[in-house]
DNA sequence: CCACTTCTTGAACGCACTGTCAAGAAGTTG
DNA sequence: CAACTTCTTGACAGTGCGTTCAAGAAGTGG
């Protein structure tokens, strides 16, 4: 006997990558099911039937987000010479809320505007923090012991440290004309990590 | 002849007052005019009549909090030590998310929902966090002239830099069962100001 | 106390939103 | 090809929103 229907017109990554970029720019509220239509074509019928209600779709990209954000502490906490990486991260920031205005951080724009009301987005957003602290946390103790930065550094507060900076960065750059006013402060919380030049270096 | 009609019936500062508060806990867009009905006890005939419309009102809290933010800094740029004060801001900010989750700074809550879009806001916003920056580094600036601080601080960015970690604070909190955890990044932040304790230090 | 002005009130309007549903389109399998 | 299942489509209901407005209430100045 027959089993199988008609089969589905678009592709699950798409919608929900498409979401994610609608959701991200313009948040969870001032986002309509009509915008998602205009975004990525597809009926609101068709999304209701396929992943239940408007909520649903936001964690599914929010999901993808946080997906996202542990491939990227990964990258950090990889092999090679950390400090300019992190540098690199928070100048970022910078460039990218210079290039497209708006965006910022999805973790830290669902934080604002629906923690801690929103539970189900409260673990996703804690998630997605946790894997860039924990990234930021490893990558420090690698150049901590590779003699990259002091050996009296605190890895975990230096990483949340750091983790906070970037999402005040994200905020503080929206009502800046040009946000690469904000790039010395990234210096300035990244000189005292490094290690002295003459200072002593436990191994290499 | 008869040039005068009947008074308000409701104080101007704390309508204002009531609006911001209910517009710092649930955002500009998820904020309704019955809300502000049921927080004020003002119609929302009366509220168009007095104010204009919605994003007119929510200008005026906005502005409120501005001049607050403006004291703040003020404060903060008194006379006296000034790192311990620098350290109680930033740790009011984890102290403030742990007993009333949810509001963060007004600030940024309204730079992540409405900025850059809401020029009016914006320009409030950037007032906001200008006051605040340069409260920090007036702070800092006469700190380094006591020898509080290390004289080879450069105070301009140090003062944006911990503008965007009382920021960060903000959001990341949001995430954290107890915000206290994040304590340490406080003083990971404040330990590279000051000067060492054989350090030479100009006067006094 | 009367003429006049302004404020309050509650209903109402137009609109946009989320979510639903029935009918038709488009596949798949025996 | 025929039976069957699933998806798509567009219209629609229900709700809540910002905003307006006419009528009555409440003061004020002469």
């Amino acid at each position: 006997m027959p089993r199988t229907g008609r089969p589905r017109s678009f592709d699950d990554d798409q919608v929900i990558g498409g979401a994610l970029e609608i959701f991200w720019r313009h948040g969870y509220a001032a986002t309509s099911l009509r915008d998602l239509k205009g975004g990525i074509g597809v009926l609101p019928g068709s999304l209701y039937a396929a992943y239940g209600d408007k909520h649903a779709i936001f964690l599914r990209a929010l999901g993808r987000y946080v997906d996202a954000s542990r491939e990227q502490a990964d990258g950090i906490a990889a092999e090679g010479p950390v400090l300019p990486r992190v540098r690199e991260l928070l100048l970022g920031v910078l460039e990218a809320a210079r290039a497209e205005p708006g965006r910022g951080c999805m973790l830290g724009n669902t934080a604002a505007e629906l923690l801690p009301r929103d539970e189900a987005a409260g673990r996703l957003v804690h998630d997605g923090f946790g894997a860039l602290e924990s990234g930021l946390e490893r990558a420090l103790d690698a150049a901590r012991r590779s003699g990259e930065v002091r050996p009296d550094i605190d890895c975990g507060a230096q990483a949340r440290l750091l983790l906070a900076l970037m999402q005040g960065l994200h905020v503080v750059a929206r009502a800046e004309a040009d946000p690469r006013r904000l790039a010395d402060a990234v210096d300035a919380a990244l000189a005292p990590l490094t290690a002295r030049p003459g200072s002593d270096h436990p191994d290499r």
